[in-house]
DNA sequence: AGACTGACTGGGA
DNA sequence: GTCCCAGCCAGTC
């Protein structure tokens, strides 16, 4: 299954702290896989199931939940999200700039 | 095996 | 600032 990544990727999005957010790219380059965004994303994909896995705190660079769609309803990464106290204005983190968390700087 | 697609990103126009 | 093109890895047809 080769899913060694995607488990890497699940360890980082778990260690997300809450009321913060990350991007697809932030977590490749953590994985070391510049171009692998995608391939974060495609883990989300494969993480849908694993609900233990806090993906509704990854989002695009653009700050924008391309991936609310993936959830049970388009509108529960939102909810989510603004439960956590992150403010969402036409399905983007607003504050984004100020949510934003890098693995391979804050987590260390 | 070859080609297309996808929750993306960066650089150039 | 926005729009378009090329690159990246993995999965599916």
């Amino acid at each position: 299954m080769k899913e060694n990544k995607f488990e890497i990727i699940y360890e980082v999005v778990k260690l997300i702290p809450r009321g913060r957010a990350t991007s697809y790219g932030a977590i490749a380059e953590y994985l070391g896989t510049k171009g692998g965004a995608r391939l974060v994303g495609w883990a989300m994909n494969a993480l849908m199931k694993n609900h233990e896995v806090p993906a509704h705190r990854v989002v695009n660079r653009n700050g924008v939940l391309s991936g609310k769609n993936a959830f049970a309803t388009p509108t529960t990464m939102q909810e989510l999200l603004e439960s956590e106290g992150i403010e969402i204005f036409d399905d983007k983190i607003v504050n984004f700039k100020e949510v934003f968390w890098s693995p391979s700087k804050e987590l260390l």
